[in-house]
DNA sequence: ATTTCCGTTTACGTAAACGTCAATTAAAGC
DNA sequence: GCTTTAATTGACGTTTACGTAAACGGAAAT
């Protein structure tokens, strides 16, 4: 391995680096699709050389994602959150844009909460009926 | 129009029907798109000649394929679901295999909802952050 | 020295979910 | 009867999110 791996600077939790393997393994996603966040602007690790080497702070953004992909959100939508994680806040007028852009993500996660909790309810009543069908079949 | 909208069958709400193009406008998705989940299997509304004639049956699996959507579940997985609401349940292992897969789609949704719950924590606290930043600028 | 791992780059391939014509058909309004 | 309007089929195009193979570069182990 690199010099990366040389047991990760545990020194200061803040300074950790990964190589692009462990952070495939760790979150199990493959390392083509890693490079592909970084295609498309959402990561951007240092270099050694030509390697990449990800700070602790590329892995939150990765975790952040896949967070992201898992509400079934696409990669560019992805983007603008996490844009509003780590931007500087300048102007009032961004931070406005901003707020609003916070609310209508709100408004989809909420639609998607509500989704939720109407079909695990709606699961609930079918796994029942399968239960009762099951006893009446013994 | 057709003889469907004769102001629909409001005789029977169990055997109203609709036109490709009331469902489109009542749930603002293209008729094309609805031809597609035809295609795919999703539904299969009758035929009055070579036009389609949707029943109340066909409106629900239609509002069901969009609420999966919005949850981010591809057209198949959105068709296995589907699939439970309406199956004739035979034998005990079916029912046990489909049980199974109820509880494989629970754990799905409960993750969403652990991530919908956390992302929306993580928005109050940006919006928070926004919200200072401003009075300070003011 | 050479095999063995990673890792990188470049490029083409692909599946899903429609969009977008184009050409027909058929019914409704006048 | 003619025109407008809604619906259908078929085909091709498009975007997203990667997969997959090819070819090459270092470091590490034997």
């Amino acid at each position: 391995m690199l010099l990366v791996s040389e047991k990760a600077q545990q020194g200061d939790p803040a300074q950790e680096q990964f190589s692009i393997s462990e952070l495939s393994q760790e979150f199990d996603v493959t390392t083509r699709a890693i490079r592909f966040y970084e295609d498309e602007g959402l990561l951007e690790p240092h270099r050694q050389g030509r390697q990449r080497v990800y700070s602790s702070r590329d892995r939150v953004r990765l975790k952040l994602i896949l967070r992201g992909k898992r509400l079934g959100f696409s990669l560019s939508e992805i983007g603008d959150i996490i844009d509003m994680y780590d931007s500087e806040p300048g102007e009032v007028g961004q931070l406005q844009y901003f707020i609003e852009k916070i609310s209508v993500r709100r408004k989809t996660l909420k639609q998607q909460r509500d989704d939720i909790e109407v079909t695990l309810k709606e699961l609930d009543g079918i796994e029942k009926q399968c239960r009762k069908s099951m006893t009446h079949l013994d």
